[in-house]
DNA sequence: TGTTATTGATAATTTTTTGTTATGAGGTGG
DNA sequence: CCACCTCATAACAAAAAATTATCAATAACA
C-alpha cells in the first residue's frame, strides 16, 4: 500500500526537482526524502525516477504515480473540507417513497437540484417495508411511508414524523357511475392490480365502512390486470377492464378523467404519511431543504 | 494525513459490522482494529462510528469517510493495474505540431479515440520552439517540428526522427497569375501574416533560389493582415489583400482555390518534418499506434 | 585545472509508530 | 445465572521511520 507521506514527498520532489529543497519544504532531512522515494519505488515495484548526474527524469510509471498522487492529495483535501463544513447545497440525498408520491415529488426535487448542481437527488419508489428496510441499512437517508403499524416492533429504530395524509379512491369505469357498489359487482369487474394494490384495498375496506371483504376474502377478487407503472394503472380502468384503488393524486393527474368514476364512501378513506429516518441519525444540512420541501408539498396537496 | 491501512480497516469494519471479524479478515488482532479506528477518527477530527451496545452506527462523517475510502482503494488498485500493464488503448497522448499539420492530423487522431474511448488525444498547435520546450518539461509527449537546427545545441536532449516533408507554397491572389514575381510586387502587395509566417518566409526565400530578400530585409514587407486561425489565412489572399506562404496541405484544403495562384519556383521548397520526443524517454505502448498513424499520414501526403 | 561547495546516497543510531499479548468491563444467549 | 462473546485499555515488543554522520560524485569558480 502506498503511504500518503511518500506520495506527498514524491510530488514535492517532482515539483521542485530537488531533493534538498524538498526536504526543507516538508520540514524533514534530505536522507528522509531519499528513503521516501526508495520506499515508494519498491512499493510500486517500478523505478519512478531516472537519476542522472544531479537531476532526474520521470519514468512513465513515475508520471502515472505523480498524476495519481496529485489527484489523491486534492481529494483528501476535499474530504476534509466536507468533514468540517456541512455544505447544505452539496451531496447526495437518497430518498424513497411510494410510486404515487414519487410522481408528485420528483419534479420538485429536480428543480432544487437544478439550482444546486452538486446536490444530487436520488428518489426510489418502493413499497413500505422495503423503504423501512433500506433506511435501516443506510441505503436510504429519508423515506415517506404510510403505515408504521405493521413494522411497529421495529419502530424504535426509526424517527417518525407525520407529514400529511392522502385520500384513497376506489375507481371504476365510468359506465358504473349510476350503479350502487356491491361486493359482487367488484368481483365481476375484477381488480387492476399494482404493487400497492393489496395494501390500499385492505386499508380502503377496513376504513370505508363498506360491509365488503373481510381481509381473508380479498384474495377472491379476480385480477384482470397488473402494471407497475404508476401513471398507467388507470388506463385499463378507463377502458372498462376492471376497478382499482389509488391515492387521489394519481387520479387527479390522469388525462382521461371522463372515463372514470370515483366512488364516494360515507366516510372518506385517508392514509397517513410519515417522514421516516433512522433513529439517532442526524442528517446533514442538505436534508433541511429537502424535508421542508416534502412537508410543504404534502400540505399543499391536502388543501 | 489519512493512513491507507486505517481506511482499509475502516471499510472492512463497516462492511462486516464486526471488529473481531474485521481483524480476522485482515490478518490482524482485534485491538489493532480498535486502534486503527481510533487513529482514523482523531486524524479526521470527528467520530466516525457511534458505538452502542455491541453494534455501531455510522456518523455522517463516517459515511463520507467510508465513501472516500472505497473510492481511494479502488483507484489505487487501478493505478497498480496501470503500472504493471501498459494498456495500448488507454491513457493520454499529449501531442503538439504546427497548425497546418494539426488541421490534417486531429481528425485522424479523433477517429482512433472514437474506437478506444479511454485513449484521450490532446493535440496542441504551437510554434517549433514552444513544442521543443514543452517536450523538455514533459508537458508534451510527442511533437512534430520542422527545423531542429536553431535549437541544435539542445538537440542532444531529444530523440529525433525524420517522418516526412511538406512543400511550402508562395500564394498570391489569382489576378497576378500571368505576372512575373518581383521583389517590388511582393512589397506592394503586402504579407498576410500568421504565427509561422516569418519562419516560412525565410525558409522559402533561402531555398527557392529567388534572388529576393536577404534575411535582414524580410522585415520590410508590409503586413496587410494577420490571423492565427490556420484555415482562415487564405481568405484575405483570395480577396486580393496580400500574399502569404503556407504548406501545400493548407492550400489544398482551401475552398476557393480559383481565387488563388501558386507561384512555381525553379526549385521546390521543402521543409522537413521531424518526430521528436524527449531523449531516454520510453513512451508507453499507446504511442505505438499514434506515431505510426502520424508517419503514415505524412507519407500519404507526400504522394 | 585544481579547489571548494553542493548534491544525493548510504550506514548506523535514535525515535516514533504500530502491532501484539494480557486483561477487564459490559452485554448476550442458553 | 453462568458461560460466552465483543470491544476497550494498558503494557510491552516489534517494526518502521527519522535523524545524524559520512562519503562519492558532480558542478562552480577562481
Amino acid at each position: 500500500m502506498l503511504n500518503l507521506n511518500w506520495l506527498q514527498t514524491f510530488v514535492t520532489l517532482v515539483d521542485t526537482g530537488h531533493f534538498t529543497h524538498t526536504a526543507e519544504k516538508l520540514f524533514m532531512t534530505q536522507p528522509g526524502v531519499s528513503q521516501h522515494i526508495n520506499k515508494l519505488e519498491s512499493a510500486c515495484g517500478h523505478a519512478l525516477i531516472l537519476r542522472e548526474k544531479k537531476s532526474f527524469d520521470l519514468t512513465e510509471q513515475g508520471r502515472l504515480v505523480y498524476q495519481y498522487a496529485q489527484q489523491l492529495l486534492m481529494s483528501e483535501q476535499h474530504l476534509f473540507e466536507q468533514l468540517i463544513f456541512d455544505n447544505p447545497d452539496e451531496g447526495e440525498c437518497k430518498l424513497a417513497c411510494s410510486g404515487a408520491l414519487a410522481l408528485m415529488l420528483y419534479p420538485k426535487l429536480l428543480s432544487v437540484q437544478a439550482e444546486h448542481r452538486k446536490l444530487v437527488m436520488q428518489l426510489k419508489a418502493a413499497p413500505n417495508h422495503e423503504i423501512l428496510n433500506a433506511i435501516n441499512t443506510g441505503d436510504i437517508d429519508l423515506g415517506i411511508v404510510t403505515n408504521m403499524s405493521s413494522d411497529a416492533q421495529k419502530s424504535s429504530d426509526f424517527t417518525v414524523e407525520q407529514v400529511g395524509h392522502e385520500a384513497l379512491c376506489l375507481i371504476l369505469p365510468v359506465k358504473y357511475e349510476a350503479q350502487p357498489i356491491t361486493e359482487q359487482l367488484l368481483i365481476d369487474l375484477g381488480l387492476i392490480s399494482h404493487p400497492d394494490a393489496k395494501h390500499y384495498l385492505s386499508l380502503y375496506f377496513s376504513q370505508s365502512q363498506l360491509p365488503f371483504f373481510t381481509n381473508t376474502r380479498l384474495e377472491e377478487i379476480p385480477k384482470t390486470g397488473f402494471v407497475n407503472q404508476i401513471n398507467q394503472i388507470l388506463l385499463p380502468v378507463a377502458k372498462g377492464l376492471g376497478f382499482t384503488v389509488l391515492p387521489q393524486s394519481i387520479v387527479d393527474s390522469f388525462n382521461d378523467q371522463e372515463s372514470l368514476t370515483i366512488f364516494k364512501p360515507d366516510k372518506p378513506v385517508i392514509e397517513m404519511l410519515y417522514l421516516v429516518k433512522k433513529r439517532n441519525r442526524v442528517l446533514p444540512a442538505r436534508f433541511e431543504q429537502v424535508s421542508s420541501l416534502i412537508k410543504s408539498s404534502l400540505l399543499a396537496q391536502i388543501e
